[in-house]
This record gives structure tokens, C-alpha cells and sequence, in this order.
DNA sequence: AGTATTATGGAACGATCATTCTATAATGGA
DNA sequence: TCCATTATAGAATGATCGTTCCATAATACT
């Protein structure tokens, strides 16, 4: 008994997503949002409550996109350091090809925001948490295969991978060189090698 | 033959860079600036140029910091793997007692500017070279020392370092507890070790 | 002492910011 | 078909942005 939306909000919600990721908060003005989604103020504002909410549910729906791009590179039949190899080739191959230079959206929100805005700081913590999970649990598997030795920390060792592959990303951005990348990938996947 | 300043340049630039590395570029505006530093627009203006230009003034300052904790750092007579090892548990101090939760603001400024800002991204770029530099001289002398592999490579693991100390202060950000920073240190600190 | 020159404080500027408001359009149910 | 309800476009709002300008103050040199 009303009228109807004439836009789909999850494409409008995934454009100011991409729109936040590309620019990062503060440099994305609500013009910019209305141009990447195609509405108006008006509707922005009625279906996502402003800005900073708008920037929240993009958080949401990031980590909802990179939990699923985690969890399927490290579920491909495998050995995991095969698998996070593959992960992390394929982000050298974005940032070195250009759209990977925006980074991870979640690292990007951390240091933007995380250090005056206590909110986005915990959905930050949290997705971090959740992505390192996922690692951890392919680990464990992994582990159990006998890929890792069995003395192996897999919960330290997932907090590593997540933290490196920030740094890389983060890295990246400065400097989007392939080689200089590829010796850190290199590196940080060492930390999956058996000791000799 | 005029009217001589009345402030001193150094530490005006220094707090505004504090200003900048702790709130970022964009959300630090001229009346925060002049606040910290003491001045008026036009005193900032004529001294510095600009907003812009203030922040490559800082950039560069903080580099020249960042250059000197680094080489002050690696030269301690120590074996390098616990030069650096005392350098990043610092790091960690810092950032959980709350100071450090700032990040680096090289780091900061890649995060939020490198890919939008060609200047300011060949600033972050030569500076992360530069810290590189030094890593590599101190990891050259340790291999000469004995301390590492003669095979190793120095280079290598001077990026690696880089990206990694980037990726660990970062994740501070958000999730600034001890245990896990301690955990992702021990595990960056693992390609200094000679394999067994 | 007078003057040229630079520094300073703060007002003024236009642009842009996020948000709210208003008028109009479009629907489903009566 | 008319009404209650929600959606939309875009103007309006006040705050704040970075920058410029102007009047005044303070010095060094003649």
C-alpha cells in the first residue's frame, strides 16, 4: 500500500562499498555515493540511515565476500600451503594489474578509522578475527593430513598469514612491483614449510 | 630587515606532523593544524604553502625520525635477530600501552593516500626504501658476522621485515593486544633464525 | 626617526560537507 | 477512483573545508 523501491539495495549497497573501498571514508562524499549507486539523497538516506551507517553495512558485506573468497581458495583440494600460495598469487596479480591497489577493505578501515572510532575498530577486529579463523581451521585440517607438523600453532600461525598479508596489501599500494611482491609471498609462505 | 617569526619552524612542523599521524590527512583540517601548532592560517601559509605541502614537509620529517630509530636500532652490539626482535617488541609497547596505536605514518599515508596521490605515493614509497636499506645494510653485516646463512638473502628479508613490522602495525590498530601481537612478532622474527 | 619588509591575527571567501526538508510521484487497498 | 503510505528528486541548511586577503605589528637598515 505504498509505493515500490525503484532500485535493489543490495546493488546500491554493493556500489557504496566499492565506492568506500576505492576512496576510503572520509574522501567518499555523499555525491560520490549517490553518483556510484544512482539514487538520490533522499533514498540513501531511507534505506541506510547516513553515512557511517552506510560504511558499516559496506564492512558487513565485505567480510561477507572476503570470508567466502578465503574459505573457497583454502577449500580447493590442496595441500593448504599450496592453497594460500594460490591466495596470495592471486592478490599480487590484482595489485600489480591495478585493481588490487585499493587494498583489503577491512585493513583500509583500520587505519583510517580504527584509532578514534571505537565502533568501526570492533567490526574491524571482528572480520580480522573471522578471516583468521578460516585460515585456522583449514590449518587444522591440514595438520591432520600430517601437512604441518603436529607441534605446529595453527591459531599463531593463521594470525600471521592475516597480518602478513596486510602488510603486503599495504605494501602493495606504494609500491605495486611484482618481484618486490613475490619475495614477500614467498617469504610469509615459509612459514608453512616443514623445517629441515 | 623585517619582522622576524615568532615561532620556531621545527616544532611547528613537528606537531603538525604530529597532527597528521595521528588523525590522517583528511580528517585533520587547517583549524586543527594551527591549534596544534600554535599558528595562524596565514603564519602556516607563508611558512609552509599549504595543507599539502605541509604533509610532504612532515612525510619528510617523520622519515628522517623513522631513519634514525631504525639505524639507532640496528646498531646496537647485539646479534641482529635480537636487534630487531628489541626494536619490534617496542613497537609493541607502544602500541598496547596506546601512543603506538597510531600506526606509522608512512604506512598511514600509503593506506590512505598512495593510490589516489602519485607524489605522495613515490614518498611512501622511497621512504619504505630507505628503511628497507637499512635493514639490509645491518642484515649484510650480521651475515658477515655468521649470524645468518651466507646463502640468505638480505634483500629479501629486509622487504620481508618491512611488510611484516606494516602488517603488525596495522592489525595493532584494531586489535591492540599484547599476546597476539607478541605471537605475529615471534613468527616475523622466525626468517632470522638459521633452519636446523 | 623614518621606511621598507616581513610576520601576524583574524576576517572573508567560495566550495563542499553531511543532513534535513519539501514537494511531487507512484503504488496497494478501500 | 480516491486515499493512505512510501519513494523520489532536488532544494535548502548550517557547518566546516582550504585558501586568500587585509589591516596591523614588529623588526633592520638608512
Amino acid at each position: 500500500m505504498a509505493r515500490p523501491r525503484e532500485f535493489d539495495a543490495d546493488t546500491a549497497l554493493e556500489r557504496a562499498m566499492q565506492a568506500f573501498w576505492a576512496r576510503g571514508y572520509k574522501a567518499t562524499s555523499l555525491d560520490d555515493l549517490c553518483t556510484a549507486t544512482g539514487l538520490s539523497r533522499s533514498s540513501l538516506y531511507s534505506a541506510f540511515g547516513g553515512k557511517r551507517a552506510l560504511l558499516h553495512r559496506s564492512l558487513e558485506r565485505y567480510e561477507a565476500q572476503a570470508v567466502a573468497r578465503v574459505t573457497a581458495a583454502l577449500s580447493r583440494p590442496l595441500p593448504v600451503r599450496e592453497a594460500v600460495a594460490g591466495f596470495v598469487a592471486e592478490l599480487i596479480d590484482r595489485i600489480v594489474a591495478g585493481p588490487g591497489r585499493s587494498g583489503c577493505f577491512i585493513g583500509n578501515c583500520a587505519g583510517e578509522l580504527a584509532r578514534h572510532d571505537r565502533a568501526t575498530a570492533t567490526k574491524v577486529r571482528q572480520s580480522l578475527q573471522k578471516i583468521e579463523n578460516i585460515f585456522e581451521t583449514a590449518l587444522a585440517k591440514a595438520q591432520d593430513r600430517g601437512e604441518l607438523a603436529s607441534a605446529a600453532d595453527v591459531a599463531s600461525i593463521a594470525r600471521f598469514l592475516v597480518a602478513g598479508i596486510q602488510g603486503l596489501r599495504l605494501v602493495g599500494k606504494a609500491n605495486p612491483d611484482r618481484a618486490a611482491l613475490e619475495s614477500i609471498a614467498s617469504m610469509l609462505l615459509a612459514c608453512l614449510e616443514p623445517k629441515e
